[in-house]
DNA sequence: TATTGTTATACTCTATAACTATA
DNA sequence: TATAGTTATAGAGTATAACAATA
């Protein structure tokens, strides 16, 4: 148990205005429980995770229904050994292809089957109407421009930080 | 695996214009990577998985530091069993304490302990860091302001509907 | 030597169902 | 009978480290 941080030193840290504090919650809050409601309206309807779902969603956005895996656990997942998993688990249920990439022979290019895509497309009405009935409803179009702007200047920032398959790997004759 | 549901009906479901989809799945990413990177400096600095921080948080926040075990069901965690384990982790860890509730005897009460603020205290400032550099360090006031409304709004709005810990209940002589 | 992906393994979170005790 | 919480158990997701193969 760690905990022999130091203790808090409100000089040093300003701490957030209530604003800060509030939009926060409130981003925690609703992702959470929007996330929450499409994960069980994902499993019902098409037996998917969250992840196996953006994996196929990616997927099927992507020039011919494919992607290399390092792109995919960049994106999508957290690690390798996770998305390789999550791979197996989607080739398993017929939803995804494994190829050795064309270019790069290490490679593995992951693509969507034509059952794939069905169970996207069977997947998407209730996905969208469950965002509609949690999310979407109290916003009007207004709404929706308010965040628009300030959440996609995060997303953009958030990504230029981190690389996420890049710092994990570690070499075998570490100094 | 299910995914008997029926193929998408374009007409039946009208979709979402690419202003919504975008706020979605900023909405979605930023959440993800924000929580991602806040789990792992509560790991690290307090041993806290970020349930178990809410749930200190929560504590804290409470008039004599305490709550009741199916308030903080419904607040924080999903399932009532869940709550229970993470609850005896807390114990475990002398973070909190449980005790029958005062004015009924079936009820537990949560308590934080004088170990539990003083983690708490020694994760906060990790924590806004976290939040400063990842989510707020893009942001201007405005920003914030603008965020505030609609986020509070959708927040508002999805704890009218869900009534998180009366559904799952079963009776046993189910008809 | 560096990179890509896989394997083996283990840990945590979460959930369902059955159960006890109090209202 | 209904509600509060616990227990037992199981399943899914994720991660670390070691490994094989290609660049």
């Amino acid at each position: 148990m760690p905990a022999d941080a130091p203790a808090a030193d409100p000089a040093e840290t300003p701490g957030l205005n209530p604003a800060e504090l509030g939009v926060y919650f409130s981003l925690i809050e609703v992702s959470s429980l929007l996330r929450h409601a499409v994960e069980q309206q994902l499993r019902e309807a098409g037996g998917l995770s969250y992840v196996q779902f953006q994996l196929l969603a990616t997927l099927g956005d992507s020039p011919h229904g494919s992607q290399r895996m390092t792109t995919l656990a960049d994106g999508v997942v957290y690690s390798r050994s996770g998305l390789t998993h999550q791979a197996g688990l989607l080739e398993k249920m017929g939803l995804v292809t494994r190829a050795p990439s064309p270019d790069d022979e290490r490679g593995v290019t992951l693509t969507i089957t034509a059952r794939g895509r069905e169970v996207l497309a069977a997947v998407f009405p209730g996905h969208i109407e469950v965002l509609r009935a949690l999310f979407l409803a109290p916003l009007d179009a207004d709404d929706i421009a308010a965040l628009a702007g300030p959440l996609d200047r995060v997303r953009t920032h958030m990504r230029q930080i981190p690389p996420r398959s890049a710092a994990p790997r570690r070499r075998k004759n570490a100094d």
